[in-house]
DNA sequence: TTGCGGATTAGACTCATTCTAACTGATTAG
DNA sequence: CTAATCAGTTAGAATGAGTCTAATCCGCAA
């Protein structure tokens, strides 16, 4: 079930594209919707199949690059688990991900400041870090159906 | 330059492939000392490259064979960077990875145990992680020529 | 109207990794 | 001694996520 987005979200799109001098298109709404809909870190070709839904002309080169322009305003961050397909994220806030090895999903796993301090202070002098990945893998109790 | 391994390191390889039920070769042995002779978490091309100098016979696939089979009897870990090669890291010890985004070079960051322990704190109840992969991305003052 | 420039599109291409099938060489069975 | 076995090695083909290219599309402004 696609939803649609709500002004709230619609409004930081657009914010988010026009700061950095780039245009609101239906493709890219269509996309950020997806995005919005399940946060489930959905690949490439899942974000494809669920957009094409609404849209059906939508290509998967238009898919890629709507990711990519999100990845570039800050709109959403990919998550990548060894070599596996490329997932997208719209949580903004710090947090982990934790994979899970039965079922294959994406968690989401909230970062408290002071662990986020504490990971820093491991780095010696001299090493400064604008971007930190952490990612668990294992098995997590199917307590519910959603995803973060 | 590409020592040989010590007697130790030779007892590491030989018991950790026997204890899995596989055997030591002059190939596994020479990607085995490649790994270890600089521990700059080499890609598999560098280590094929590095390994060929000393047994010019060897072919790619043995190379990721070898990767393969060392991981799998946890003699090395893999290193992934979002979407980039593979890396291949000899080092046990628990610890993250920071990528210096102007070199590209890998550097092996310790991770102390309470850092660890406030990490896998983070983990709601349920989630049982058997891995953690922490990477930091950023710029590091090039102080020296060695990566760990 | 026409022109411009960003966005979209289909399809070709790349290249790290995986797969396949033939070969090697050490060990074991007769 | 042979021959069968079997893990390991090898070259090359296949895979597939992602990137590139070149042709269109389209909203806007001269
Ligand atoms: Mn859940
Ligand atoms: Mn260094
Ligand atoms: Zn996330
Ligand atoms: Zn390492």
């Amino acid at each position: 079930m696609i939803r649609n987005l709500t002004e709230q979200d619609k409004e930081h799109l657009q914010e988010a594209l026009i700061k950095s001098g780039q245009k609101v298109t239906p493709q890219r709404e269509a996309v950020f919707t997806v995005l919005l809909a399940e946060r489930d870190h959905p690949t490439v070709d899942e974000v494809f199949t669920r957009a094409r839904e609404v849209m059906p002309g939508l290509s998967l080169a238009t898919v890629y690059n709507c990711l990519e322009t999100f990845v570039g305003c800050g709109l959403v961050r990919q998550v990548n688990h060894e070599r596996e397909s490329t997932r997208y994220c719209p949580n903004l806030a710090p947090h982990a991900h934790f994979r899970d090895k039965d079922t294959g999903r994406v968690h989401d796993i909230e970062l408290p400041p002071e662990v986020l301090k504490s990971l820093r202070s491991i780095l010696p002098p001299g090493f400064d870090s604008e971007v930190i990945e952490i990612s668990f893998h294992g098995r997590a109790q199917a307590k519910d159906t959603h995803s973060n």
